[in-house]
DNA sequence: ATCGTTGTGAACCAAATGGTTGACAACGCG
DNA sequence: CGCGTTGTCAACCATTTGGTTCACAACGAT
């Protein structure tokens, strides 16, 4: 449903810049410049990556006078969150069950193991 | 410290075809052939995928006669989740903070508000 | 030993990404 | 008004990405 919603998120936080971006925006708004300043690229590289940020709708951004504070939108978050936990949850059920599974046939299975190389 | 790691997961996330192997994975390991499968592309192309994902420490692979098992590694998750939560949790204080100052001085404020087409 | 199945490797291609520089719009201030 | 500041837009460039096809390795089965 928001597939392609969820892709824009996880894209826009694979950069490592754009992700020091938000962190930095969790203490507070900031203008472009000063989200510029640490960074060794150019003021327009991080307009750039302000707009993948918002197209993600991670940040929104506000006008005052030639100033455009960025603001982080933290309700995003919480799409990823649910899909990560979503399967986080099912892999570590599958786990749990294989462990009992395991536990409870303390059986052959390694004899005739017929996975190779699982030395 | 796990910032490469970190951008590498997202990245692989990022995608929507991975992410439906990844959602398929949590319930069971499987086959190259049997991922591929839902997919209108090439076996190879879901091969690199998956080199992907395994870059990303989401996924394993062992070795099974001519079959490669893809194992989902629920581990790597908990990096996501963590940076996350992190953000998340400072601008929702933050937020919340704003809030109580707002409550606080129900003020002037927007008579000389300084931001500009704010209506 | 040969054949079919399963998967990887390599070369190639179009599109997207992240960066640059140059021009310019929007605004406050002298 | 004209100027400096702040930021965006546009064109360009190198690299990466996601896909293709062809070739081939690894293994089971006949």
């Amino acid at each position: 449903m928001t597939a392609d919603e969820l892709s824009k998120v996880f894209q826009a936080l694979a950069d490592p810049t754009r992700r020091d971006m938000v962190a930095r925006l969790a203490s507070g708004d900031a203008s472009v410049g000063e989200l510029a300043a640490p960074y060794d690229v150019s003021v327009q590289a991080v307009s750039k990556h302000l707009k993948v940020l918002e197209g993600a709708g991670l940040v929104t951004r506000s006008r005052e006078a030639q100033r455009r504070p960025v603001h982080l939108e933290a309700e995003v978050f919480d799409l990823m969150t649910k899909w990560i936990e979503r399967y986080r949850r099912a892999a570590e059920e599958r786990f749990a069950r294989l462990d009992a599974v395991l536990a409870a046939e303390a059986k052959p299975i390694a004899e005739d193991n017929p996975i190779g190389e699982s030395a």
